[in-house]
DNA sequence: AGGTCTTTGTAACTATTGTTACCTACATTT
DNA sequence: AAATGTAGGTAACAATAGTTACAAAGACCT
C-alpha cells in the first residue's frame, strides 16, 4: 500500500499525513463495473483513488441515467465529502469504469486532518473545485450542445480515460450515459463513421481521428 | 452591520468569529440587477449574504445564458470559495435578483478561519454541499425534464424567492434564464394560462395556482 | 393625435430528438 | 444445424423545440 500511496499522493501530502493515512486507511482493489456507491446509501469512508477510473452517474426517479463525470488517479469523490460532513444519503452512483485501486479513509479523520494538515485542506478544496468545474462542464454540455457534439465529446473523453483508440461499449450503453435512446446513438455514430472519424464494430468502436 | 450579521449568522458562527468578521468585513448594499461578479473576473472577497437574493448564471462562448441557481440569506458563493483558494478566474456571473445586503470578507481569512473555527469549517462545507446539490438540481432539470416542466419549476422557484405571486419578468428574460427562445416561452406560458395556473400581463405574470 | 419602442400573440415552417417496428448479423448454446 | 439472445441498421413517424416573420397591443414621448 505504501508504494501505491506515495506514487499517487506523495507529492500532495506531507509525510506525517501520509503516515496517518497508512495507519487508518485500507487498501482496496475493485474490478471493472463494481458499484462503489449507490444512490440512497450512507457513506462509510472516503475513497482516495490510486489507479483506474470511476464513473459518477446521476439517476432520476424513473431510473433514467446521466453520466456526470469521471474520477481518476489522485481524485476523490466530493459527493462523498458532502455525505461525510452532512451524514446524508448519496445522491449519485459510482461505478468502476476500469479495474481500480483505492485507499479508503474513515470519515472521522476528515475534520481532524482539515485542522491539522495544510496539504489536506488544499486537497479537499481543490477536490471541490474540480468537481464543481466538472459539473459545470456537464451542464454546458447538455444545455449548450446538441447530441452530435455531446457524443463526440463523450468519445474523446472515453478514449482519454481508457488511454486507447478502442472504446468498448455497445450503442445502448452510450445511450444510457448520454440519456438518450439507442437509435439516436446508432444514427449519429453512423454519421461519424461516414465522415471517417470512427470505425464501427460489434461491441467496440475504433477511433480514427476525432 | 452588527445587527445584520447577528440576525443572519448569529446562530451559525461562534462569538469570536462574529467579532472577527465585524473587524475585517465590509458591509455592502447592492441594488437589483447589479452585477456582483462577472465571468473572467478575479475574486477579491467572499460574500456572506444577509438579505435579498443573488442569481448565478452560466454563459457559453456565444453569450448564451443559463440560470444555475439562486443564493439567499445565509448563503455564500462556493464558486467564490473556489476562486479564492485556487486564485482562478470566475466561471460564472452573479447578479442581484433583488436589492441585497451582504458582508464582504477578505479572501486571506478563509484558510485562517478554517483552522481556527469549527463553525466556519461547518459553514464552508455545508456551503459546498448546498451548491453541489443545486448544481445537481439544475442538471436534473435540463437533462430529465422538458421545457414545460422546467418553466413551471422556474415560476415556482421565482415566486418563492421573491415571496409573492407576481413575477416581474418579460418572456424574453425568462427565455434567457432557461436558455430557449422567447417564442417558446410565450407559447408555453399561454398554455399555462389556458389551464388556469397563471394570468399573463404585460411585464408581469400572476401566479394563480401552480 | 401621431410616432416610436417594447412586449406579446400567433402562424408557418424547420430541425432535432424520441419512438416504434422490423430486419440483419453475429455469437453462443443445445 | 437449429434455436436463442444480443447488437446494430434503418425506415417511418411523432413530439418537442427552435426560427422567421409579422401583427397587435401597450407604454412613452413629443
Amino acid at each position: 500500500m505504501i508504494h501505491q500511496l506515495k506514487a499517487s499522493y506523495g507529492a500532495v501530502f506531507e509525510n506525517d499525513l501520509l503516515n496517518e493515512i497508512l495507519q487508518v486507511g485500507t487498501f482496496k482493489e475493485i474490478p471493472e463495473n463494481y458499484t462503489l456507491m449507490d444512490i440512497g446509501e450512507y457513506v462509510k469512508g472516503m475513497p482516495l483513488l490510486v489507479s483506474g477510473a470511476i464513473k459518477v452517474i446521476r439517476e432520476d426517479h424513473n431510473g433514467d441515467e446521466l453520466l456526470l463525470y469521471y474520477l481518476e488517479k489522485g481524485d476523490t469523490c466530493s459527493m462523498t465529502l458532502n455525505c461525510c460532513m452532512g451524514s446524508t444519503k448519496s445522491e449519485i452512483r459510482a461505478i468502476a469504469e476500469t479495474d481500480a485501486k483505492l485507499i479508503m479513509v474513515p470519515v472521522q479523520k476528515m475534520e481532524e486532518w482539515t485542522v491539522k494538515y495544510k496539504s489536506w485542506r488544499n486537497f479537499v478544496f481543490l477536490s471541490y473545485q474540480n468537481r464543481l468545474n466538472e459539473m459545470l462542464n456537464t451542464i454546458d454540455s447538455i444545455a449548450f450542445f446538441k447530441m452530435d457534439m455531446r457524443l463526440l465529446a463523450y468519445l474523446k473523453e472515453k478514449s482519454r480515460i481508457n488511454a486507447g483508440e478502442i472504446i468498448q461499449n455497445t450503442h445502448q450503453e452510450i445511450a444510457y450515459d448520454l440519456h438518450t435512446s439507442r437509435v439516436v446513438i446508432s444514427r449519429l455514430l453512423k454519421k461519424l463513421e461516414q465522415i471517417g472519424k470512427i470505425e464501427l464494430h460489434r461491441n467496440y468502436i475504433k477511433i480514427i481521428d476525432l
